[in-house]
DNA sequence: AAATGTCATTTGCCATGTCAACTGATAGTG
DNA sequence: CACTATCAGTTGACATGGCAAATGACATTT
C-alpha cells in the first residue's frame, strides 16, 4: 500500500519522536504543576528578561495570540509580572517564578538530554547536530519566504 | 548565561524544526480545508481501513478522547463513516473524504519531502534516517516504561 | 437471569495554538 | 490640532491535545 520516500519516512519518525518527548516532558514537569509549553516560556524569560511580549512570541515559534493567553496564566499564578512601559509590556520572572525555574530546570534538561545520550554517542551527536541545523535554518527561510508571498 | 548541552541544542532544534514543518504543511493543506491533523487521519485511514478509533488513536500518538472529537468533525463534513459493529466502531473514508485525500495526498508529501530534498543529499538522508530510528524507536520504549510505573 | 468486570468510546474541563478582528497608545502628516 | 498609519497586546471563534469520569456494549461469574 506504501511507497514513502526517504524524506517521509524521516519526517514521519521524527514528528512521532518529538511527540513522544514532549509527552514525557510534561509527565516530568508535572511534579512542578508546569507543562512544557509554560516551562520553555520561563526559560525564555529568564535568559531573555526583561522582554517583550512580541519578542517571547518569536523567540517560542508561536503567535501573540497565545502568548497573551499564556502569560495572563502565568502571571495569575504569580510567576511572572508584566510591566507596561510606554507602548510595549516588559516581562520578568518574579522571585517565585525563578525559585521555581531553579528547582525545575537541572532535571528537565537532564530528562530532556537522556534520551539522546541514552542512545547516541558522542559522534553521532555531532553528526545529527549538523543535520538538524541545516534542516532548522532551512525551515526557517522557508516559513519567512511563505509569510512575504 | 547559557550552557546548553549538544544534546539540548539538538533537542531545541528539532523542535523548531517540526513546529516550522507543522506550519508550513497546515499553510499547504489549508487550500484543501484541511489541517494537518486531518491530513494524517484521513491518510493513516485510508492505508489501514477499516479501523478501530483505538487503533487509529496509538498509531497517530494521541488519545482516545482526541480521536473521538476529530472524528466527529470528519464524520460530520462527510469524510469518513464510522460503522458500530459489535461493541467497536470500524472507521472508513468515504467517497468524498478518499477523493480529497488524492487530490491533497501528492502536493502534501512532495511539500514535506522538500524540506528534506532541499538542503540534505542521499547519504545525509541515510545517515539521519538511522539516527532517528534509534531515537524514534528509544523514545518509545521510554513511554512504554513509564505507563506502567 | 443478575451482578460484576472489561473495554471502546464519549464527554467535561482545561491548556495550547491559530487566525482575524478589535483596542489603545504613539507617531507622523496635512 | 485633527487624521491616519502603525504597532503591541487582547479577545472571540475555533481546532487540537491531555486527563479523568461517565456511558454503553458486551463477557463472565455466580
Amino acid at each position: 500500500m506504501e511507497d514513502l520516500s526517504l524524506s517521509t519516512l524521516v519526517w514521519l519518525r521524527m514528528v512521532r519522536f518529538v511527540e513522544n518527548s514532549n509527552q514525557l516532558s510534561n509527565d516530568h514537569l508535572r511534579q512542578f504543576d508546569l507543562t512544557l509549553a509554560q516551562f520553555e516560556a520561563l526559560a525564555h524569560i529568564r535568559n531573555f528578561q526583561p522582554i517583550t511580549q512580541t519578542d517571547l512570541a518569536r523567540g517560542l515559534t508561536v503567535t501573540g495570540g497565545g502568548i497573551s493567553r499564556m502569560l495572563s496564566r502565568l502571571e495569575s499564578e504569580g510567576l511572572i509580572s508584566r510591566q507596561q512601559d510606554w507602548k510595549t509590556k516588559h516581562i520578568s520572572l518574579t522571585d517565585k517564578g525563578t525559585e521555581l525555574l531553579e528547582r525545575a530546570y537541572p532535571s528537565q534538561l537532564e530528562q530532556q538530554a537522556s534520551l539522546f545520550d541514552e542512545v547516541l554517542d558522542e559522534d553521532e551527536k555531532t553528526q545529527l547536530h549538523a543535520l538538524m541545523k541545516k534542516l532548522y535554518e532551512h525551515s526557517i527561510t522557508r516559513c519567512e519566504d511563505d509569510s512575504q508571498s
